[in-house]
DNA sequence: GGGGGTATCCCATGTTTGTGGTATATTTAG
DNA sequence: CTAAATATACCACAAACATGGGATACCCCC
C-alpha cells in the first residue's frame, strides 16, 4: 500500500485526484491540502507519506519552497512536482531542490498512478516535454539560435532590460519614445508568455531567448 | 507513419523489435543493422529515419560514437539509446552527445512503441531507473557561495526576485509581511550598491552573489 | 551595558511598470 | 495586391517598486 499526499489549491483537481487514488487498491491518500502551510501543519514522522504530489503554483508558499523545507527535514521522501509549468527554470530548480518526478497537469490518471508506482519503486518519471527539456540541457553543445521569436528591435529592448535600464533610459538610448518602448515590451511579454521584467532577464541570461 | 531504424548486434532482439514495429500500423522499420558501420553504409538524406534505436554495446564502433557522427551530420534526428547499461557515465555521455531518449533493454514492446511515438512527437522518454540517475545528477548540484555579503534571509529574498516573484508573493512564500520584504530589499540594495530588481537578478544569475 | 547587525513591522510619497486600449507608416509574405 | 508583421506613438489606470523615514526585539561581541 502506497501512501500519497496531495498539495494542490484547485479544489476540483485535488478532490478528483484524491478520489481516484483512493479507489486504487494499492494506494491510499493520507492528506489532500490546498497549500504548503496546511500540509506542513499536519506533517510529522507519523503522517509522512511515501509520495507527495506537489503543485508549484500555490497561494502562499510556492511548491518549490515547500519541497525544499520537506526534503531538508525528511530527505528520503519522494516528491512529484505536479504543475502546468514547462518553464526551464522552474524545472531545474525543482530537480535541484530534490524532486523525484515532474508531471504536467494534463497527465491522465492512469499515467499518474503509474508514475507514483514507479517512483515508489525507486525509479523516476517525467512527462515527455519535461524529459525533453532535461535532455536539451545536456545537449548544450549544439544549439540553434534561430529559435528566437523576437525581432531585432525587440532583442535590443530586452538587452536594455537585462542591463538594468528603465523604460525611460531604454527610450533614450534607442532614441525612441518611452511609449514605443512600452509597446515593444508588451509584445515581448506576449511572445515569451511572461508578465514581468524578471522573467525576461532570466530567460535572456539562461539562453532561452 | 513513423520511420524507425534499429542498430543492434543481437540477432534475436533486432529481428524481434523489427517485426514488432513493422506490425504496428503507424510505424515502419526502414533499417535493422548489426553495427554502426553497416548502418552508416546505407544512411543518407533519403533513408534518414524519424527515429533511430541505437544499442550502445556494439562490435566495432560503439553506439555513442555512432550517435555523435549521426547527430553531427543530421542534427534533427531523434536517437534513442537502447541498452543494458545503467552506468552513470554512459548515460551522461549519451545525453551530452545528443540522445533524445534512453531505454533499458528490459523495456516491453508496447512501452518501446510509446517511447518512439513520444519522441517523434517532440517529447522525450527515459526508463525510470535512468530518469532517477538524471534526477540525482541535479540533486548533487547544490552549491554554496562563500563570498556573499548577504544573510541567509536576504539570499532567500533574492531568490524570490530571481524567480520573478512580486514583493507580495515573496512575503507569502516566506510567511513574513510585505513591509519586511521591503526592508530586506532596501538593505540588499545598499549592500550590493544597486537600485533596482534587474541589477539584483543579473548579479545573482551571473554568480556575483 | 552598549553598539552593531539582523529580522520583524508600519507609514508616506513619488516613480516605474504592467496591461488594456487605439492609431499610423513601413515592410514583408502569401 | 492584400494581409500580416513590424516599428512607431499616445492615453489611462492599477499595481508594483524605490526610497525616505521610524520602531521593536533579538543576539553576539567587546
Amino acid at each position: 500500500m502506497i501512501s500519497v499526499a496531495i498539495v494542490e489549491d484547485d479544489d476540483v483537481i485535488r478532490e478528483a485526484v484524491r478520489e481516484y487514488l483512493d479507489s486504487q487498491d494499492n494506494m491510499i491518500c493520507t492528506a489532500a491540502k490546498p497549500s504548503v502551510e496546511h500540509f506542513l501543519a499536519v506533517l510529522n514522522e507519523e503522517t509522512l507519506p511515501d509520495v507527495i504530489l506537489m503543485d508549484i503554483g500555490l497561494p502562499g508558499m510556492s511548491g518549490i519552497s515547500g519541497m525544499k523545507l520537506i526534503t531538508a527535514k525528511y530527505p528520503g521522501v519522494n516528491i512529484i512536482m505536479f504543475t502546468v509549468y514547462i518553464d526551464s527554470h522552474k524545472i531545474f530548480e525543482s530537480l535541484c531542490a530534490g524532486a523525484s518526478g515532474y508531471l504536467l497537469k494534463n497527465t491522465s490518471f492512469p499515467d499518474m498512478k503509474q508514475a507514483i508506482e514507479i517512483i515508489h519503486g525507486g525509479g523516476s518519471m517525467m512527462s515527455p516535454p519535461i524529459a525533453r527539456k532535461v535532455m536539451e540541457h545536456f545537449h548544450a553543445g549544439r544549439k540553434k539560435r534561430v529559435t528566437s521569436p523576437l525581432t531585432d528591435k525587440e532583442k535590443e529592448i530586452v538587452q536594455g532590460l537585462v542591463d538594468g535600464l528603465s523604460y525611460k533610459m531604454i527610450a533614450g538610448s534607442s532614441s525612441i519614445s518611452i511609449e514605443t518602448v512600452r509597446t515593444h515590451i508588451k509584445n515581448i511579454y506576449k511572445k515569451l508568455q511572461v508578465h514581468c521584467k524578471a522573467d525576461v532577464i532570466r530567460k535572456s541570461l539562461s539562453g532561452e531567448i
